[in-house]
DNA sequence: ATGTATTATATGTGATCACACATAATGTTT
DNA sequence: AAACATTATGTGTGATCACATATAATACAT
């Protein structure tokens, strides 16, 4: 038998609707396509995807547990709409630990990852079709880095402050037709090959405060 | 008319049944008196606390996407046992994040907060009439010097790092008859009255080190 | 016009149930 | 005895409903 072998199979995925649910408002949401501060509703949403009132509850509840939403009042879903100072807050708070993954990455991340990274480098400069998939290439972009570093807690609390930040800001960005430079990445993933850590930092906090100056700059949209 | 007055009012609370079984369940595991590994189940749970699935498959729901519980197969909720990497994982991250709001802290913090620390040291020292108690001091002396730096989102972020490490942490803590040393605490009460950022931080880290090492110690143990 | 009372509507919450489906227990065959 | 089939039991999931209550709409009175 080969049952004790690591990693051979990974875990079938159990699909429930709950899941589903919270995939397509995440989506959503995190698309930029909802304005921080509305309100959302079980039946409204349940209406809309489809289902029963019970697995949006559970998607609620847990955006809710995220952070993504609050609950003003009794009975009351909203999205959440970050201040001014816990924006700074979240971003101090990435530059500290995006910028202390990108560093452990830079000795492990492999060469097909580094390939990866080019190709969706050339994803978001040339074939974009929609804001969304944009978003969500520069997403995959970071994300394959930061898991290159192999610390899974680190990634989640990086995961977490990007579901908490991610609304507010890529609403603001696709607001504003969305541009947004991602000219830091060819720079970092030079840094990557060449196994660079300092340039690969600086690369990673450049990008990270040019983004959030989408915002910053228009202090008179919040 | 004075509504726009800032922090008159404090909200009112609208305490549900999820609500209050969800601190429930917390308390027993942050309390050290559920096992790692152990599974849970709605129902059971249902029947102990007098309520239907309802709350319970909320508080559960919760307590997975905090990472406290996990799914293992389809339908099993199991008490998350940490790996030793993400043990230390966690630990590495504690020190940076707490380290940094202990910094943080030390210009701000009220005389009546260290007044108030002071009052909980003693009651570590003197008065504990149980370890579950004991626990509970300790978080909030920890807690309330974190409030004083007034950055929430990190002091969110380290909520979720106790609530990680806390079910194994504690459980091996109360398992061992519960030796788990305060005496940096003094030291630490001494720095914020000084207002010395560099003591105070060196004083949370050499805390947080003893305290880890109680089960780092222990290598047969996980 | 404005404040107050009344009614109507919409909402999340908690309870209950049927269901699919794991796992355990039991029975059956070789 | 052991391998396989069958049944029984326990589980989370998703749907539906009654209920309390927050909010909006309307009517009424001053």
């Amino acid at each position: 038998m080969n049952d004790a072998g690591p990693k051979l199979f990974q875990r079938v995925a159990h699909e429930t609707m709950s899941g589903q649910v919270y995939e397509e408002i995440r989506r959503v949401i995190m698309g930029g396509l909802l304005e921080p501060g509305s309100v959302v509703s079980i039946r409204g949403l349940a209406d809309q995807l489809g289902t029963s009132m019970m697995p949006v509850r559970d998607a609620l509840r847990r955006l809710l547990s995220e952070r993504i939403l609050e609950m003003d009042g009794p009975r009351r879903f909203r999205l959440k709409a970050l201040s001014k100072s816990e924006f700074k807050e979240i971003l101090s708070l990435r530059e500290s630990l995006e910028g202390a993954l990108v560093e452990q990455a830079v000795a492990k991340i492999s060469a097909a990852d580094i390939e990866k990274l080019s190709e969706l480098q050339d994803g978001m400069e040339h074939s974009v079709e929609s804001m969304e998939s944009f978003l969500k290439l520069n997403q995959e972009f970071h994300f394959i880095i930061y898991a290159a570093a192999n610390r899974p807690v680190t990634l989640n609390l990086i995961e977490s402050l990007w579901l908490q930040v991610g609304p507010m800001l890529n609403y603001y960005i696709v607001r504003n037709g969305g541009q947004i430079a991602v000219h830091h990445h060819r720079t970092l993933i030079d840094a990557l090959q060449r196994r660079d850590a300092f340039d690969a930092r600086a690369a990673i906090l450049a990008d990270l405060r040019d983004a959030a100056k989408v915002i910053l700059d228009e202090a008179d949209v919040w």
